[in-house]
DNA sequence: TTTATTTGTTACACTTACTGCAACAATTAA
DNA sequence: TTAATTGTTGCAGTAAGTGTAACAAATAAA
């Protein structure tokens, strides 16, 4: 599952706990609802869990539902929780190069380049919260 | 190979290009200078050549040479040069939702979403020219 | 205590993609 | 005719991704 993936459908789970706040729901309606294995969901909501985005309970009446309110949740902190490679990582090839040469120098101008990147698009997400989303979606 | 790593690649050789010219340079000795398989270079080049970025020639004096001045060679017209998909593609799941459906428009927010932080990497692309990554490298 | 439900995690078979390299026809100049 | 070079295909080996099942641990209800 790629990162962009995996971010779409931590949304549209939170979407979902979002609307039926604050009841939990267990990870087999959420995958029902959104069209994704109840199991595969269930490890990207542990992830959510550990970062503090939801809340989860095991048992009879457990399931998930938000720890914070939608408009305190943005994309930025949705996409950390859920991928341990930096947002949007690019790689460049490390190997096979002398030190010092040319390609080694060029390396470390994509590197640099690529971080770069990477500071732009999350300094988007962080502007992008969870409730402008659903006010979006619901205005269309 | 990723995107990312056939963009560095092909700036790699068309330095080396750049260093060269006027003199056209064989795919195994540029591909010997930056530590990858010739067949594989060649592959590179010849999406280079096909969009008018480098020259080549068959033959025994043939080779590959920069078709533009450095200056007017920008990053993304090499990564279109390079690869299909868009530039950083992002991509969101499509199947197995309703119509009309909260995941169904989510989807659609995400590929909006991914198609303009594509356009900003784009632009930003757009300004960085390869003879300003040459002058960038030789000032370190 | 027992039962039912749910999370969290692991495992696994299957498929797909990637990788590095070799090979070779086509082209071109000597 | 020979040698060098590009452009492209193929291929074996490896790695990565996918979808699903399974099950221990936790928890609440009966």
């Amino acid at each position: 599952m790629s990162a962009s993936t995996k971010l779409s459908t931590s949304v549209k789970a939170l979407c979902y706990l979002a609307k039926a706040y604050p009841k939990p729901v267990s990870s087999s309606e959420i995958a029902a609802a959104i069209g994704i294995n109840s199991s595969k969901l269930r490890m990207i909501l542990s992830m959510l869990a550990k970062n503090g985005i939801v809340e989860s309970n095991s048992g009879t009446t457990g399931g998930f539902k938000l720890k914070k309110q939608s408009s305190e949740i943005d994309l930025q902190e949705i996409y950390c929780a859920i991928e341990d490679r930096k947002a949007f990582h690019l790689d460049v090839r490390k190997d096979s190069i002398k030190k010092n040469s040319l390609p080694e120098k060029l390396n470390f101008y994509f590197l640099d380049l690529f971080a770069e990147v990477q500071v732009d698009i999350e300094d988007k997400m962080k502007k992008i919260t969870l409730q402008s989303i659903i006010n979006k979606i619901n205005n269309n």
